[in-house]
DNA sequence: AAAATAAGATTGTCAGACAATGTTGTCAAG
DNA sequence: CTTGACAACATTGTCTGACAATCTTATTTT
């Protein structure tokens, strides 16, 4: 018999708004830099203001809305220099992240991996950027969970969640996805073949190529 | 003339209650894995419960204690494995920090290193751990600002906050102070020379003593 | 002793209030 | 016409009080 995890988390109010929120954010609803009203937030949530500034609160932990005392949340704009830097400390981690997951990532994990990658591959071909980007998640989520690290896998979370937007932008690019399906068959590869240094070396490589896509697409939404 | 923030941050109860409260926490007010009253902490940092509960949002996000639907928060208790993998990233992070420092720090930024670091010296003659840790943090802090990299630094500081209880004893370690001042003078003297590679090898390898000293420390508080 | 139950404690959530602070528009002076 | 002062308005910071849902603990029953 299989373990399922049977801990239901207990839904609040509060985890829903604030999920809300973040998708909303995410998914651009929300420019970088706008500011928001309380009041306004309360009743597209519909929730009370002690629950929305506990979401806020959690959402300004993860960096993608700022809270500034007295001036209430704005979404957060993040500048080049800040979003080369995640790019940066992102190779590194998911290059350990691959690395480390070489020697350990099971038979699960790497059809997992195998099957995201198929995805991608046919989102490729619908030319279906959400449905690519979603793919690579779940390629990465199964890596990350078969790394044998929570901690690189929540320093990751954290860090590609501040980038979303260059990402999504990013898989627009011509040419863009279909680099970047390459990449990550070289990476599960190397992995399917137990080569850490070549999945570390794939991985860092892939986010090389990510950053330099990302600048591109920065400026030129900077020109706008 | 030299700019001194002007900015006053604003101190709003929340915060101040925040900061109390990761403070009681550092400090090993409460312990691991106690559970924390509501109304009781509300009482004793004499604010209402929904700034509280903001406050508790806050610490939640940093790791420092633990927020379960229903059961309200409790101190969070950390695992070896986790600790491990704590000072393994911590490693790499640091590590790399020291790296960008060497080609990056300026004369203000040696000289603060280098003050923090006769302030450890006279803590260590002095037998103060707790001076012997803010001298640490000094030590460091200066490094992270000339480092380059927000991202790290922001990081790091999270993460050396989730094993600061490791931290305290493991100074406390006979003879841990004294190597620890070796490696710190190690570390500064690659920086000094703008050895990168030298600086990135001295902060690795200090964070992989300190992880050993942990893990002693570790067991021994496990026993009792 | 184990299970069921009741009583008490604690949290999740809301509504409403008010002072402090920030924003905006108006108007007069330079 | 810009600049600055000032009033009017909008928004946030914070508190109080409340009540149902849930957890915990003590008590009773089997």
């Amino acid at each position: 018999m299989r373990e399922v995890d049977l801990k239901v988390i207990p839904r609040t109010v509060l985890d829903l708004a604030a999920q809300n929120l973040r998708n909303a954010i995410l998914n651009g609803v929300f420019r970088p830099g706008e500011r928001m009203v309380e009041a306004d937030l309360c009743q597209r949530l519909d929730v009370s203001r002690a629950s929305l500034r506990e979401a806020l609160r959690i959402l300004a932990a993860e960096k993608l809305i700022t809270l500034v005392p007295n001036r209430g949340p704005s979404v957060a704009a993040i500048s080049w220099d800040e979003a080369e830097e995640i790019y940066h400390v992102r190779a590194m981690l998911e290059g350990e992240a691959a690395f480390r997951a070489a020697t350990r990532l099971d038979t699960a994990g790497l059809r997992a991996m195998q099957s995201a990658l198929a995805e991608f591959d046919r989102a490729v071909a619908r030319r279906d950027a959400d449905l690519q980007i979603a793919a690579t998640g779940r390629f990465y989520d199964a890596m990350l969970a078969g790394c044998g690290s929570g901690i690189i896998q929540e320093l990751l979370h954290g860090l590609v969640a501040r980038i979303t937007f260059l990402r999504a932008r990013s898989m627009r690019r011509p040419g863009r996805a279909r680099e970047s399906a390459t990449e990550l068959r070289r990476l599960l590869g190397a992995l399917e073949a137990c080569d850490a240094r070549g999945a570390r070396a794939a991985a860092t490589e892939h986010v090389r190529l990510a950053c330099e896509t990302a600048r591109t697409v920065f400026d030129d939404q900077r020109a706008a």
